[in-house]
RNA sequence: GGCGACGUAGCCAAGCGGUAAGGCAGAGGUCUGCAAAACCUUUAUUCGCCGGUUCGAGUCCGGCCGUCGCCUCCA
């Protein structure tokens, strides 16, 4: 089966075809850059990270772009995210931008999350939003009142589709302070002129302003991407308004589709409850990161479909932790056998012919809507039959070992993320496991004389700092604890 | 009030018409000098509740209950 989509626009599975042969254009909305990243944003990217990882594996060129928001939002108080952010730092509004811009790369390099191709600010791209308010204006879709410019819902009849709200019912439930220049109440600020206290500001036809909040998408999304791109990927929080304001604004502007495939991801919860950073129950991925490894944390949030939502507890996060620590192991015992086994010996056809089944298992789950449970099922199903030939005592050729652990760098490492292509954590490797058989080597020679006072002295200490030792069949194992 | 999502073992979570994946935790066992790791066995007669369709339903339809999200900045 080849790659299927669910596509909120359908609300449906569909085949994926790009609109190019062999390349995807990608674009994912990025976060607001006024605090740290939680644990929150890591389902998000991090599920579009192995989108992105996925569709590469399969052979596309992807382009993926995803913006970062420093142009601040209103709160409902009517003040600025990221003019607050610096009143409460004294510090420069650019500053505290610029701080969490570098926090949340971090972050996300931690994780293992590849960086997309193209990062634009939305400070960067005002004229491209002048232009877009200047596009809507001249053909009839916005007006402008006293320097605000608003985007008329009702000049665009397709409002709505995407949320599958209708004009209509925005009306009378409505609790949105009705602005009464406003010709309609759903109407959305494209430009907004600034009041004297506020800093981020720019000039522009209607005066001195700044864009709406939903402008920097659509004018950084057409310019890298073209009018029409192929996956649009964000938060299902975030479909009604923001996603649906884009489409509208876009379509408007182009006259084409925005995006062919909307691909929006359930949010993260604590105790049933989304983790936010106004509600404060949230864990900053700075925190977590002491906690948890950057593979348990991916594992956490791949266990789960993309588009549900997901349950964080300090449980969950172990049972990650546990989970991908056995996967771990198979793959470092693999890898100490290869290292091990004399460079001979070519694939074993019948073991080979053994692999196949995990791999299929695996693209199917993967090809059916990016299904990581599933895919992370094939690899645990993998790593047991993997450590039921060790366990055998099979004689496994190098060039079968290389098979097994190529499929783990492959399916565990580029796909997912969760496997690291090497084991050590940074250190020099090289160095520590030189260091490591020595003392390993005379450790079997204590062994092998049956002395296991001291060969158990040996093994105990290296445990003392985080070494420790598996004695297999075959030779001793060390990891890191 | 409107729009939407979800409710599967102790916990996390797949499955969406054919007789309940996977991970964690628990229990028993095997291997081992011991340990670690691993492997084997075991843990839901049942998928929020009540009806209906069907030879057959977590899986489709209707109703009810519950939880959550969005409708205002949030990924």
């Amino acid at each position: 089966m080849a790659l299927h989509v669910y596509n909120y626009l359908s609300r449906e599975k569909e085949l994926f075809k790009p609109l190019e042969p062999g390349r995807v254009h990608m674009y994912v909305c990025g976060p607001t850059v006024y605090d740290h990243a939680h644990i929150g944003h890591a389902k998000l990217y991090v599920a579009m990270d192995v989108l992105v990882r996925y569709l590469r594996f399969l052979g596309y060129k992807v382009r993926y772009v995803q913006n970062i928001t420093d142009v601040g939002h209103l709160l409902d108080t009517g003040e600025d995210r990221i003019l607050k952010g610096a009143r409460r730092e004294r510090v420069e509004p650019m500053e505290v931008v610029e701080t969490y811009t570098r926090s949340y790369f971090e972050d996300m390099d931690a994780l293992g999350v590849v960086r997309p191709n193209i990062s634009p600010r939305a400070s960067g791209h005002i004229p491209e939003q002048i232009e877009l308010v200047k596009q809507l204006l001249e053909k009839g879709f916005a007006y402008e009142v006293d320097g605000d410019v608003y985007f008329s819902v009702e000049q665009f009849p397709e409002y709505g589709k995407l949320s599958g709200r209708k004009i209509e019912d925005l009306e009378p439930g409505a609790r949105v302070t009705v602005r009464e220049e406003k010709r309609h109440p759903a109407d959305f600020a494209l430009w907004k002129k600034a009041e004297p206290e506020h800093i981020l500001r720019w000039p522009s036809p209607w005066g001195e302003g700044y864009p709406g909040w939903h402008a920097e998408c659509t004018a950084m999304a057409t310019k890298y991407l073209g009018d029409t791109v192929d996956i649009h990927g964000g938060g299902l929080e975030n479909m009604f308004p923001h996603n649906e304001c884009e489409l509208a604004q876009s379509e408007a502007a182009t006259g084409k589709p925005f995006a062919n495939y909307w691909v929006l991801v359930g949010s993260l919860t604590v105790n049933g409850v989304k983790m936010s950073k106004s509600l404060g129950n949230f864990l900053t991925l700075k925190d977590a990161l002491k906690l948890y490894s950057p593979e348990a944390i991916r594992t956490f949030v791949l266990s789960a479909h993309y588009r549900g939502p997901l349950d964080y507890s300090r449980e969950a996060m172990m049972a990650a932790e546990q989970g991908v620590r056995r996967l771990h192991n198979t793959v470092r015992t693999v890898r100490a056998r290869l290292n091990r086994t004399m460079p001979e010996g070519t694939a074993d056809l019948s073991f080979i012919a053994d692999l196949d089944p995990f791999r299929e298992a695996f693209t199917k789950a993967m090809n059916d809507d990016f299904n990581t449970p599933q895919a992370l099922a094939a690899l645990y199903d993998l790593a047991r039959q993997v450590n039921r030939w060790m366990d055998e005592g099979r004689p496994l050729s190098r060039g079968t070992l290389f098979a097994i652990d190529g499929m783990f760098r492959e399916l565990g490492g580029d796909v997912l993320g969760i496997i690291p292509a090497d084991m050590s954590r940074g250190i020099d490797s090289e160095l520590l496991d030189g260091l490591i058989q020595i003392i390993l080597n005379v450790r079997e020679d204590y062994r092998y004389a049956r002395d296991w006072e001291h060969a158990d002295a040996l093994r105990d200490r290296l445990q003392e700092i985080g070494v420790i030792i598996e004695d297999h069949p075959d030779g001793p194992v060390w990891r890191l604890e």
